[in-house]
DNA sequence: AAATTTTTGGCAACCGGTTGACAAAATCCG
DNA sequence: CGGATTTTGTCAACCGGTTGCCAAAAATTT
C-alpha cells in the first residue's frame, strides 16, 4: 500500500515460515543436532551446562520445534479431533468450550469437524481427520455402532452422550434430572403427559424415552410417545397439531429447540404456556430462557461433559493399555430446571 | 464384520495407526516407492496403464497419505486455523459453519481454537496452531493491529470484521443496514435516539456507532453513545438505567446479546417494548426471535463471511504472490430485518 | 597409576513422503 | 533407418526432527 513496501521486500527476504531448526541451535551453540534434540525434549540425558547453553541458543533464535518433523518418528501430533453433528446447534457450544480448555490444559489442539448431520459427511471428514490426531471424541455422531468400533481400532475414541460396546463414553446421568420433572408434574398434577421424541436412530432419544417412560408410569401419569421428530424448532413447531390431538396436558420435549419451537406455536396459536399445556424441555442451550415465559428444562452441565470426555480421551492416550472399562463414569447429573412454561394441570 | 476378521487380524498385527506406505505399494504394484509417490500426485506425469496399477493397489491397500510426511518436504499442511474470541457467543457458529464448508470443499481442515476473550490466551493459542497450519482467519481477535501484522509476516491471515493495514480482511458492509435501520426509526418519528455501545477496543463497534451518528445527523435525529460496556446480554440488562436516564425513544445496541439483555430487562420492569422503548439489535443471533417482542435487528450473513473469509485465505495460499489488496470486497451487505422491538414513537 | 564404570556427545539411520536429475525406452522426424 | 526428441521410471537427496549405538571423556574404583 505505501512506497515503503517495495524496499521492505528487498531487504528482508521475508520468505514466510523459514523458522529455526535444531540444526540452526546446533550452529549457534556449537553442538551436534542430536545433542540440542535431546537437550530440548530429554532433560537430564545432557550435562546441565550444555543444556542451558542450548536452551539460550533456541530462545535466541526463538525456536519452535516444527510438529511435522516430531510427528513423523513418534506418530503423536498432540492434536484430538471434535466431531459434531451440527455446529450451529447451541447445545455443542459448551461441550466444545468444556474440550477445548481440557485440551488446551495439556498442550493439545482441537481439530473441530462438522458432519452436517450427515454420516457421509462425517465419515469424510473423519477419514481427513483421523491419521492427523491422536484420539476422537464423537459428541453426536450418525456414525453406526460398528463404524464407531472400527475407527477406534485405530485411534482411540470417547464418545459422548452414547454407547457402544468396547468404546469409552462420557454420558452424565439423566436419571436424577428425569425422575425430578416427572415429579414435578405429578406435583402438578399432571395425569396424561407426552414425550415428543427426537430423531428414532439417536441413543440418547431412547434413553430419555425409556426413563420417561419408567419414572410416569411409576407416578400413575399415562405417558405417549409423539414421533419420532428432527431434533429442530421447526418440528416442534409442527408437532403441536399432534401434541393438541393427544389430550395430553403437559409435553416433555426431546431437546430444547423442539421444546421452543412447540412453545412458540402454541403461544402464536393462542394456547396459553402454561396453563393450558405444560413443556418440558432438555439442555438448557443458549436462548432457552428467552421466550415467554421461559422454558422449564432438564439441565445437563454440558462443558463439564466435554471437559470430562478430553480428561478421558488424554487418559486412554497416555495410558496404552487403559481400557473402556477403566474410565470412571462422569460425576456430574442432570438437574430440572424450573422456569416459567410449567404449571398446574386444568382440572380435567 | 464376518468371521473372516479373525483370519485378518492374526496375519494383519493390528497395530493402531500402521497404515500402508507408498513402499508397500511400490512393493504390491512392482514400481518404485516414486514413481507411486507421482502417481497419485502428479497425475499425468506417469503412464497412464500404471498409473492405473498404482491407484488399484493403493485402493487396495486401503492407502492414506501420511499428512506429516507430505507436509515435512511441502510445508503445506491443508489446514487453517480459525481463531475466535468466545465459543459460546452464537455470532461465531454461522461464520464457523460457512468457514468450514469451504474449507472442506477444497480438502482443508479447520483448526478451531477459542481465545475465551483474553488476549494472552489466543497469543498462545496462535503459538502453537501457527505452525501446523498454511494460514489463519481471526475472526474477533483480541490482539493488537501491530501482533496481527506480525503474524500476517508468517503465515497468510485473513481478518474477519475488522480492518487493519497491510492484512486481508472481510469485512461486509454495514452501510446499508444502518441506513436503513436509522430510515426506520426515522419513519416512526423517533427525534432522540442512543446506541449502547460495545467494547472500546471492538474496530467494528467503532465501525458502527460513526454510521450510526453520520446517518442519525443527516435524518435530523439526536443521537448520542451510551458505554462502552461488554458484549454481554449483562451489560444489556445492566444498562437499561442509563438508557431510561437519557431520555431517547429508541436504542441501537452493538450487538444482538445486549439487545436482547436491554429489551428482557426493560420488560421486566414494566416498561413496554416496543411502545416505550424501540429496540434494534446486530447481527440477527439464534435466539434473537424468541425474546417477547422478537428483537428487530440488522443482519448480518454470517455464513458468507465465514465462506468468503475462507476463500479469500485459499486464494492467498493458491497464489504466493498475491497481496491483501487483491481480496475482493465481499459481495453481501447487512440489512435490516424488521421484527417487534420497534415502533411508533411516544408523542413527546 | 591402571582398570573399570559412568557420563556425555556425536554418528547415522529412520519416520514417509516429494522432487530434481538422469538414463533407458519409446516416439518422432527427415 | 539413424539421429533428435519426448516419455517414463528410478536414484538419491531432502524436509526436521528422534533415538539406538558407540566412542571419547570424565569420574570412580582398585
Amino acid at each position: 500500500m505505501t512506497e515503503s513496501n517495495n524496499a521492505e521486500a528487498q531487504n528482508t527476504a521475508p520468505k514466510r515460515g523459514s523458522a529455526a531448526t535444531i540444526y540452526d541451535i546446533a550452529k549457534l551453540s556449537g553442538f551436534n543436532p542430536s545433542t540440542v534434540s535431546r537437550a530440548l525434549t530429554t532433560p537430564g540425558r545432557i550435562n546441565a551446562k550444555t543444556e542451558a547453553k542450548i536452551k539460550a541458543a533456541a530462545k535466541e533464535l526463538n525456536y519452535q520445534a516444527n510438529p511435522f518433523a516430531r510427528a513423523l518418528p513418534t506418530g503423536r501430533t498432540k492434536m484430538i479431533a471434535l466431531i459434531i453433528a451440527d455446529i450451529t446447534n447451541p447445545v455443542f457450544f459448551n461441550v466444545v468450550r468444556g474440550a477445548e480448555i481440557a485440551a488446551a490444559e495439556d498442550g493439545y489442539t482441537l481439530v473441530i469437524a462438522e458432519s452436517q448431520e450427515s454420516s457421509s459427511n462425517e465419515a469424510e471428514a473423519l477419514q481427513r481427520i483421523l491419521p492427523t490426531v491422536d484420539g476422537v471424541m464423537l459428541v453426536t455422531t450418525r456414525l453406526s455402532d460398528e463404524e464407531i468400533q472400527e475407527v477406534n481400532r485405530l485411534k482411540p475414541v470417547v464418545l459422548v452422550n452414547r454407547k457402544v460396546d468396547e468404546v469409552a463414553d462420557v454420558v452424565p446421568s439423566n436419571e436424577n434430572g428425569i425422575a425430578d420433572a416427572v415429579k414435578h408434574l405429578a406435583d402438578l398434577g399432571h395425569k396424561h403427559i407426552a414425550f415428543l421424541s427426537g430423531p428414532r436412530a439417536s441413543w440418547m432419544n431412547t434413553e430419555r424415552w425409556n426413563n420417561l417412560m419408567k419414572n410416569a408410569v411409576k407416578s400413575g401419569m399415562t405417558i405417549v410417545e409423539i414421533g419420532p421428530n428432527d431434533p429442530t424448532l421447526e418440528a416442534g413447531k409442527l408437532s403441536l397439531d399432534r401434541v393438541k390431538a393427544s389430550g395430553v396436558s403437559a409435553v416433555v420435549t426431546y431437546n430444547d429447540l423442539m421444546g421452543i419451537g412447540l412453545l412458540r406455536e402454541a403461544v402464536a396459536q393462542g394456547i396459553r404456556v402454561p396453563e393450558d399445556l405444560s413443556i418440558i424441555g432438555f439442555d438448557n442451550i443458549f436462548g432457552s430462557d428467552f421466550t415467554s415465559p421461559p422454558l422449564t428444562t432438564v439441565m445437563l452441565n454440558l462443558e463439564k461433559t466435554g471437559n470430562e470426555g478430553v480428561a478421558a480421551l488424554l487418559n486412554l492416550l497416555a495410558n496404552e493399555e487403559l481400557t473402556p472399562s477403566d474410565i470412571p463414569a462422569p460425576e456430574h447429573e442432570a438437574s430440572l430446571l424450573v422456569r416459567g412454561s410449567t404449571a398446574k394441570a386444568k382440572k380435567a
